[in-house]
RNA sequence: GACCCAUUAGCUCAGUCGGCAGAGCACCUGACUUUUAAUCAGGGUGUCCCAGGUUCGAAUCCUGGAUGGGUCACCA
């Protein structure tokens, strides 16, 4: 509440009521209150049993929670009290607490925290609830919660006010409780394959590791500007220079891009490497992991996502972007083509280019706008041009295409990696025509990287590298159709 | 960045053809000792997103803007 501001009825009511338990003497900021059970915990413990069951145990409880429901009926009161584990319902006798006691109870908002201390008993009507003996005002509330029955539904209150929609839509808390099981399933089965987990900078000198457009920030003492890093990678290949052969960073990168459904400005990477492996080896441990982790915290590894049954199970298709081109589009991209001919099909088929677009960019369009989208149940896309792939090494048998796949689920980007390029000259070259092509208008091309190249020349052993978007995994185990759903506080404008 | 849609009470939403601003929940007053979207009686609490314009008269029509959502663009 700004100062200015001026209070409303509902506003002024709250305000007036935390002044009345003042002069009562009654800290409406309370203190530490010791409670012996959850909601849920009385009601795995209890709800089973019946009511002459749950009455010959006179069972004590100690509660807390925010007021959510209240039916006051004269001498008597019922009300919900929701803690993080779940609503449970409260009956409060003004014979049992006392005249002062119920007066609290009784003129107490909705959204209150109150303490109990009763026994459990199930009501006429069979639900489980605490009878109350004292009660303890722990918290006022000096704003009226949303509508009890229709929720908070607003979609810019729910991402704007994130503590409104968890108090009110149960279903946004599983969520958020399923992604944090994902990142810890995640966290335990790299780790139990001998993994270290590390931090690096996210505070750039060079914005490298992926093709986007940095967010700039300065600092002032060395007076210089530093980009927000896009990407983990390079520095954690520095490691594997440094030899730590099997290395992973779970951690928040930044993009100056668009927002949509798919695309948060800050998002979080799951990036892996290991010494010695290539890209087929890291396909195994992508297949592993991600099932790992439906068995892990889903239970299953048949899931849905909005229209689609998803089958997570192994063995997942691995195709080459050429073939699922081919299969689609009829266009054979493994003849020897130039530039020229490869824009000519482009033209045929209705493949939108910009300008510069050379053969490699041309295959990736083939591939973005006529095949990315069918790919529904998961797939390895492999082999991509290496125009549009400066840190993969090349193949051995076709240097125009990468050893480099990602992973297509539900139409979308899930995973990319490749075997690193180790070549220190091969990726000065890369890097030159990154910057060549930078020059001709591409503000997501990667710059040169003297240090990287510098640590390269050192020696990198063979590897295979990861990157796993971690929000669109969460979106796709707790089937959320927005990236917002499954961001505590998504990125949005300044209220105006 | 382009296009489409939305914005009315704390919340969820109506508001007809341009003619006094509405409902439910919440809230206030009262009744009520096993209720549960408690019930009953009474009470409307408002910058109709903002700024202009048209009009005797605008929540409603027009123009511009703000915020959000969706689609597209961008995102290898």
């Amino acid at each position: 509440m700004s100062q200015g501001e001026e209070l409303n009825e509902l506003l002024q009511v709250r305000r007036d009521k935390l002044e009345t338990l003042r002069e009562r003497g009654i800290a409406p900021f309370g203190h530490r209150f010791e409670r012996t059970h959850t909601a849920q915990e009385i009601l795995d413990a209890f709800d089973a049993l019946s009511k002459e069951e749950i009455e010959a145990k006179n069972q004590p409880a100690v509660i807390a929670g925010r007021l959510v429901a209240k039916r006051k009926q004269g001498k008597a009161s019922f009300a919900h009290l929701q803690d993080q584990s779940g609503k449970i319902q409260i009956y409060v006798r003004k014979d049992q607490v006392g005249e002062e006691a119920y007066e609290t109870f009784t003129t107490a908002d909705l959204g209150d925290w109150i303490g109990i201390s009763g026994v459990v008993f199930k009501t006429n009507r069979g639900e489980t609830s605490v009878k109350a003996k004292e009660v303890t005002f722990l918290s006022k509330s000096l704003r009226p919660l949303p509508e009890k029955f229709h929720g908070l539904k607003d979609v810019e209150l729910r991402y704007r006010k994130r503590y409104l929609d968890l108090i009110m839509n149960p279903d946004v808390k599983d969520t958020f409780i399923t992604r944090s099981r994902i990142i810890r399933s995640m966290r335990q089965y790299l780790d139990g394959q001998g993994f270290l987990e590390v931090e690096t900078p996210t505070l750039h000198n060079i914005p490298g590791g992926a093709a986007a457009r940095p967010f700039i920030t300065h600092h002032n003492a060395l007076d210089m500007d530093l980009y927000m890093r896009i990407a983990i990678e390079l520095h954690l290949k520095r490691l594997i220079v440094g030899g730590i052969e099997k290395v992973y960073e779970i951690g928040r990168v930044y993009r100056n891009e668009g927002i949509s459904t798919r695309h948060n400005p800050e998002f979080t990477m799951l990036e892996l490497y290991q010494a010695f492996a290539d890209f087929h080896d890291i396909m195994d441990l992508t297949e592993n992991v991600i099932t790992h982790i439906a068995q892990d915290v889903l239970g299953t590894d048949t899931i849905t996502y909005g229209e689609h049954t998803i089958q997570l199970g192994k063995p997942w298709a691995r195709k080459h972007i050429v073939d699922l081109v081919k299969e689609h589009t009829g266009v054979d991209f493994w003849q020897e083509m130039s530039d020229e001919q490869a824009r000519q099909l482009a033209k045929e088929h209705g493949v939108e280019l910009k300008p510069g677009m050379t053969f490699g960019h041309i295959v990736n369009e083939f591939f973005e706008q006529k095949v990315e989208e069918k790919l529904i149940q998961p797939t390895f896309v492999y082999g991509h041009p290496v125009a549009i792939s400066p840190l993969a090494q090349k193949n051995e048998q076709d240097p125009r295409f990468t050893d480099r796949f990602e992973l297509f689920i539900v139409g979308r980007e899930h995973a990319n990696a490749f075997t690193e390029l180790n070549d220190p000259i091969d990726q000065r070259e890369r890097f030159e025509a990154q910057v060549r092509e930078k020059s001709q208008g591409n503000d997501e091309a990667h710059p040169m990287d003297e240090d990287f190249l510098e640590a390269l020349e050192y020696g990198m052993p063979p590897t295979g590298g990861l990157g796993i978007g971690i929000d669109r995994l969460v979106m796709l185990l707790t089937n959320s159709p927005s990236i917002r759903d499954v961001l505590l506080f998504p990125t949005l404008r300044d209220q105006g």
